[in-house]
DNA sequence: CAGCCTCGAGTTCT
DNA sequence: CTCGAGGCTG
C-alpha cells in the first residue's frame, strides 16, 4: 500500500486516491482490531498494526476534509466534558430479579415458576434456557444510528441514564462502526436502522493490577491527586465516569454484549417488541447475531435444559470462576424463546423470564478491631488486621495479613476502620482497600513497633528488605516454639502429636530450651502439664522416639537454617552424603551445589560457624537421631523418570499429594511448584486452578489421575 | 544485565 | 496460593 506515498494533496486526482486508501486503511485496521482484541488471536504482527496506524493518522492529516469521525484514530478524539448529561432511554433498562437461595435450589425455583406460568405439565418437556455470566461491571446501552455508534449511555436508575459516550468510544473492543462480519450467523440480512446494544463494560484483572501498579508509580514519584483502586469494577466505574476521555482511554476496560435496547429496521418504524420476536427467535439467535456484528460474546453462554441443566451450570461457572480473567457476581438464566419472553413479561420491572443467580459474595466489608505483631519462626514481624467477624464467601474471617510495614502503609489500613475483605484466589483473606469516606476521626497509621512485642529485643530493617525482624534470636520465646514445631513437622522429622499447644506449654515451663531438651524429656515432665495424663504422654514419646530414624534431607531442613528450604536441603544432601562434610564446607565448596549462590551458601556457612549449632547437631545425635547413608548419586541417573519435572495441582483421590511427590521422586523425577515452559508434565487431579490454565497456554503435557498408573508404572 | 525459573516463607479456617 | 527474592541463562 505504499503505492500511495507520494502523494500530493493539492492535487485533486490525489485526493481521490487517497480516499480509496484511506478507506482501505479504515478497514484494515478495524479488521486487525476486532481479531485482536475481540478474538484476542492477532492475526498480523503489532509492527504491521503500527504502520497502518500511523498511515492512516499521515493521511488524515494530509486530507483533514476526508477526516471521519468513526475513524479508529479517533477513538479518543474530542475534548473534556464540562458535565454530565442525563439521557432517558428509548427502551427502559430493567433490573434482573435476584435469586438468593444457594446452590442448587435457586435454579430449581426459577425453573419451577417457569413451568407453572407457561402452565407446563408435569411430563412436558424439559425447558430450554441460556445461561450466561454475570459480569462485575457497570451495564451498559450502546446506541447505533446508520450504522455509526452515537450514544453510549449508563444504567443509571433504569428509566435515565448518563450519557458517556465519549469515554466509550475508548474501548477498543467496541465498534465504532457496525460491519457485518458473520452474515451467516444474522438473524436479519441488514444491519438496523437503529441498534442499541446492552452489554457490560468492565476491568479485567490483569488489566486492574498493570493500572495499579502505574497508579503505584505515579504516587511514588508524587503525583497528586492519584489513587490506586480498591477492585476492578471501581475501577472501571471511575473510568466511566472521567470527564476527559484521555484519562479513561488510560484505563483499559473491556465489553460483553448481552442485550438489545431499541431495534429499529426503517427510518420511520415505531419500537414494537413483537417485530423483535419475529426476527430473534431466540435469545441465542439474539446473541449469535451480536457476534455477528462484531460484539464481544462470553463464550461462557451455554443452552441448557430443565432445572437440571441451570443446576449443573451454576456449578460448573463456580468452579471456573476463580480461573476466569475477570470478576463474576454470579450466573444469569434466560427462557431462550423470545415468544414465550413475551408472553410471561414483566412484573413492576422485571422480566418473569429472567433471573440472577449469585454466588456467595467474595467481599464483604468489616471493620478494623486492632492491629496485633505476630513474630514468624525467622523473627519476622507480621501486621495482622484483627477484624471483627465477617462472613466472606463462605468462612467466616476473623485475621487478614497485612504482611509487612510498607503493604500496612500503602493500604493505610488504621484501628477502627472500614475496610473491604476478601477471600482472594483461593482461600487466604485479604484486606483489600479502607472506605476513607466512613473514617471516623483520624486514627493514628500503623507503625511497626522498635521492639519485638514477645520478648521486647530490638526489631530491625535491613536496607533494602521488607521485613522488620527480631533480633532475640532463640531467646524469643516465639521463634524458639516456631523452631520446635518447624523441627517437628512432617516434612521434617515428623512428630506426630507434638502441636502448637503442647510446645506453647512446654516452652513455657522451661522444658524445651533448645532442639535435643525434645529427646531427654521423660514421662514425668509430660504429666506435670495440664490437660496430660499417661495415656497422651505415653503416644507424645512414642511420636518421639519414632522420629529418631529419619534422612538426612529431612534433619537438615529441620534446622531451620535461613533459605534453606525442602529442596535446598535435599540438594545439600545429595551433594555432601554426610551432615560432617557439610559442616566442614567452604563458601566455595557450597557455591559447587546446584541452585546454591552467595547467598544460601553463606547462609549455611554462618549457621555452621556458630559453635551453639554444631552442639546441638552433635547433641541431636547423641540423643539418637540417625538417617542412613545416602545412595551414590550417580545411580539416580539411571531412574526411570529421571531428568523429568512434575508439577502437581488440584485434588487427587488416590493419593495424597506428597505420597504422590515422593513417589515420583523414588523414580528419580523432580517435582517443582510452579508450572513453566521445563515442566514435562502437569499432573492435574479434581478442580485444578490457574496452574492448569498455564499448563495448558504453554501446550504442556497434562496427565490426568487414570492417565497416572502408566506414568508410575514405568518401574 | 534483564528476564525467567524456582524456592522459601508466611498465611487462614475448618 | 502468592509474594519476594535468589540463582541461572541468554
Amino acid at each position: 500500500m505504499d503505492l500511495f506515498s507520494s502523494i500530493n494533496p493539492n492535487d485533486p486526482a490525489d485526493q481521490d486516491t487517497a480516499q480509496i486508501e484511506l478507506s482501505y486503511l479504515k478497514d484494515a485496521i478495524n479488521l486487525h482490531a476486532y481479531n485482536y482484541y475481540v478474538l484476542d488471536a492477532p492475526t498480523v504482527p503489532d509492527a504491521e498494526y503500527d504502520r497502518l496506524f500511523k498511515r492512516l493518522e499521515h493521511l488524515e492529516s494530509l486530507y483533514p476534509d476526508l477526516l471521519d469521525p468513526n475513524s479508529p484514530t479517533q477513538r479518543v478524539g474530542g475534548a473534556a466534558i464540562d458535565t454530565f448529561v442525563s439521557h432517558r432511554h428509548a427502551v427502559p433498562m430493567l433490573s434482573l430479579k435476584t435469586e438468593t437461595d444457594s446452590e442448587s435450589t435457586g435454579a430449581q425455583n426459577f425453573d419451577a415458576r417457569i413451568r407453572k406460568e407457561l402452565s407446563l405439565e408435569m411430563d412436558a418437556p424439559l425447558v430450554e434456557y441460556m445461561a450466561e455470566l454475570k459480569f462485575d461491571g457497570l451495564a451498559m446501552n450502546i446506541r447505533y444510528e446508520a450504522g455509526k455508534l452515537v450514544q453510549a449511555t449508563t444504567r443509571g436508575d433504569g428509566e435515565y441514564g448518563e450519557d458517556v459516550t465519549h469515554n466509550i468510544r475508548t474501548i477498543s473492543q467496541i465498534p465504532l462502526e457496525l460491519k457485518i462480519l458473520d452474515p451467516g450467523a444474522l438473524a436479519h440480512p441488514t444491519i438496523p436502522k437503529v441498534l442499541e446494544v446492552r452489554g457490560e463494560v468492565y476491568m479485567r484483572l490483569d488489566d486492574f493490577q498493570k493500572l495499579n501498579e502505574r497508579q503505584r508509580d505515579r504516587i511514588a514519584k508524587g503525583a497528586r491527586g492519584e489513587r490506586t483502586f480498591v477492585n476492578p469494577r471501581n475501577a472501571a466505574a471511575g473510568a466511566v465516569r472521567q470527564l476527559d476521555p484521555r484519562i479513561a482511554a488510560e484505563r483499559p476496560l473491556s465489553f460483553f454484549a448481552y442485550g438489545v435496547g431499541e431495534v429499529l429496521w426503517n427510518e420511520d418504524s415505531q419500537y414494537e417488541p413483537k417485530e423483535l420476536v419475529s426476527i430473534f427467535k431466540t435469545h441465542k439467535d439474539l446473541l449469535n447475531s451480536l457476534k455477528a456484528l462484531g460484539f464481544p460474546v462470553n463464550v461462557n453462554a451455554e443452552l441448557v435444559h430443565g432445572a437440571q441443566g441451570l443446576v449443573s451450570y451454576h456449578q460448573r461457572m463456580g468452579e471456573l470462576r476463580r480461573t476466569l480473567p475477570f470478576d463474576i457476581d454470579g450466573v444469569v438464566y434466560k427462557l431462550n424463546d423470545t415468544n414465550l419472553q413475551q408472553k410471561l413479561g414483566f412484573i413492576t420491572r422485571e422480566p418473569k423470564w429472567a433471573v440472577a443467580h449469585k454466588y456467595p459474595a467474595q467481599e464483604e466489608l468489616t471493620t478494623v478491631i486492632g492491629i496485633e505483631v505476630q513474630v514468624g519462626r525467622t523473627g519476622k514481624l507480621t501486621p495482622v488486621a484483627k477484624l471483627s467477624p465477617v462472613f466472606v464467601g463462605g468462612v467466616t474471617v476473623t485475621n487478614a495479613t497485612l504482611h509487612n510495614q510498607d503493604e500496612a502503609q500503602r493500604k493505610d489500613v488504621r484501628v477502627g476502620d472500614t475496610v473491604i475483605v476478601r477471600r482472594a484466589g483461593d482461600v487466604i483473606p485479604e484486606v483489600v482497600g479502607v472506605i476513607l469516606d466512613k473514617r471516623v476521626g483520624s486514627p493514628t497509621p500503623f507503625q511497626m513497633p522498635s521492639h519485638c512485642p514477645v520478648c521486647n529485643s530490638l526489631a530491625l530493617r535491613e536496607a533494602g528488605e521488607a521485613d522488620y525482624r527480631c533480633t532475640g534470636g532463640l531467646f524469643c520465646p516465639a521463634q524458639r516454639k516456631q523452631a520446635f514445631l518447624h523441627f517437628a513437622q512432617r516434612k521434617a522429622v515428623n512428630i506426630e502429636d507434638l502441636g502448637e499447644k503442647l510446645v506453647d506449654q512446654l516452652v513455657d515451663t522451661g522444658v524445651l530450651k533448645t532442639l535435643p531438651d525434645m529427646y531427654r524429656m521423660g514421662l514425668s515432665s509430660l504429666i506435670a502439664l495440664e490437660r496430660m495424663a499417661e495415656k497422651s504422654a505415653t503416644n507424645v514419646l512414642k511420636s518421639i522416639e519414632s522420629s529418631k530414624s529419619t534422612t538426612l534431607a529431612r534433619f537438615l531442613f529441620g534446622l531451620g537454617i535461613r533459605h534453606v528450604g525442602e529442596t535446598t536441603a535435599k540438594d545439600l544432601s545429595k551433594h555432601f552424603g554426610s551432615i560432617d562434610s557439610l559442616m566442614q564446607a567452604s563458601i566455595e565448596e557450597l557455591l559447587a551445589v546446584k541452585d546454591v549462590g552467595p547467598v544460601v551458601a553463606s547462609s549455611v556457612r554462618t549457621f555452621f560457624d556458630q559453635s551453639h549449632n554444631v552442639e546441638v547437631v552433635n547433641q541431636l545425635r547423641a540423643c539418637g537421631v540417625t538417617w542412613p547413608e545416602s545412595l551414590p548419586s550417580a545411580l539416580s541417573a539411571t531412574l526411570p523418570l529421571a531428568g523429568k519435572t512434575y508439577v502437581i495441582t488440584g485434588t487427587l483421590s488416590r493419593f495424597g499429594r506428597e505420597e504422590l511427590k515422593e513417589k515420583l521422586e523414588t523414580l528419580g523425577a523432580k517435582v517443582a511448584s510452579s508450572v513453566s515452559a521445563k515442566t514435562t508434565a502437569l499432573i492435574a487431579g479434581e478442580s485444578a486452578g490457574s496452574k492448569l490454565t498455564k499448563a495448558q497456554e504453554l501446550g504442556i503435557q497434562i496427565i490426568d489421575e487414570t492417565a497416572l498408573d502408566s506414568l508410575l508404572n514405568f518401574e
